[in-house]
DNA sequence: GAGCTTTCGCTACGAGTCGTAGCGTAACTG
DNA sequence: CAGTTACGCTACGACTCGTAGCGAAAGCTC
């Protein structure tokens, strides 16, 4: 198999120029059967040929797309966080409360409640899977901690940085908390991650980082 | 355990004594076959045929005992999690940073890598599964949280609740918290649970945790 | 236009897994 | 002993997988 794939992997690096380009709407219609499909059969049952039937193509066009079921998955539920966005509602908390029920929606769909898990716990034992995973999701959910961080310190609700590298750390702890408990809660706990609960996390989380931050560079 | 209802299939209800019984040896050579062929294979690949094999039993007897795989694997990481205990070490800080670390200890293990987050995908669309993931999995954490909330509450390190449902929902608050953390470090970010992280966390959550409560009822 | 290149839809195929049924035997009970 | 249940084994139809091969279609370059 020729590794010269789109979506996410490099698709003909530069001299593929000639012949028959490949259909960008049939692109689209495999990502949205994909969903649909994922929705209709959830993860484990739904298959590349049911998919494609969906999507009106051939399930041989799938497989000159995709290495596999994983990929097309991530792909298609990657397109869901495109609509993650950093609102500025005037206040470090209004701003996480607004991103996090923003992810918190996205999670509620049921195709990326079936989805997100599986192709994470997947991607355990597949490295180049994890690769896309992160650059096609997480780090995009990622950018927004880091943006709301700067913007924070810029307002003066956070305080800047000593180097570097501990804001890489802390960086990445906000990033696990907050992506981790909204899945936790959403997935395993099955409960709604409405605006109560949203309420209380972010204040919890804001207290923590002020407070803890306060308390110097630890111990 | 119950000897006959470990599978959950209500094989013998009661006034089945007579006959043959179920080998128990039979049960946990299943069980530990299964977590050896996800080590072996992770959660995609592993067939039942295979597990059977390997425990040197028949497939047949696995389908008697089980419905799935599902619940198969289930049983078998559900016993992974017996060994967490809440250690008092003196102090609240000291109390959360034993039992995180003992949680990313088995999440560190491949088995419960691969298995753990297909399992809760699977239960997205399986509410059974999910019902059996929470009480032999998911409770058995939660519980750990309650106590130690309790212990701090003794020790004056945390204010008593005002009513019981605010405690519930703060129990429910620090437990998917806590866990999501740990998952998502592990298993998304792909980086490990060490001390120096627990260590942060930890702090961030204390000092969130005391400070929010601290604040009052909040708005 | 002609000619080349690549994609597309379609069919077919071997390989592998699934979950079940049937049968004879083994193990325990009263 | 008879009765009952679990076990090992074999075999089966149904399904999915991923690939190969074919002719036709859709672009690009000349």
């Amino acid at each position: 198999m020729r590794p010269d794939m789109v979506n996410g992997m490099q698709c003909r690096s530069q001299a593929a120029r000639t012949g028959r380009p490949r259909s960008a709407a049939a692109d689209a219609a495999i990502l949205e059967a994909t969903r649909t499909a994922l929705v209709e059969l959830g993860w484990s049952k739904l298959t590349l040929g049911y998919v494609a039937t969906l999507a009106g193509v051939a399930k041989t066009t799938l497989y000159r797309r995709w290495a596999g079921k994983n990929e097309l998955v991530v792909d298609a539920v990657a397109e869901l966080f495109d609509e993650l966005e950093l609102p500025d509602r005037g206040s470090l908390a209004a701003d996480i409360e607004g991103v996090v029920l923003q992810f918190a929606a996205i999670l509620d769909r049921p195709e990326a409640k079936t989805a997100l898990m599986a192709v994470v716990a997947e991607s355990t034992r597949d490295e180049p899977l994890r690769e896309r995973i992160r650059t096609s999701i997480v780090d995009r959910q990622k950018r927004l901690v880091t943006e709301g961080r700067a913007r924070a310190q810029a307002r003066g609700e956070l305080p800047p940085e000593a180097d570097p590298g501990s804001a890489d750390r802390t960086a990445a702890l906000i990033f696990d908390v907050v992506a981790g408990a909204v899945v936790h809660r959403t997935l395993v706990s099955a409960e709604p991650a409405d605006e109560e609960w949203v309420r209380s996390f972010t204040r919890v989380l804001l207290v923590g980082l002020t407070g803890a931050a306060a308390d110097g560079a630890g111990p």
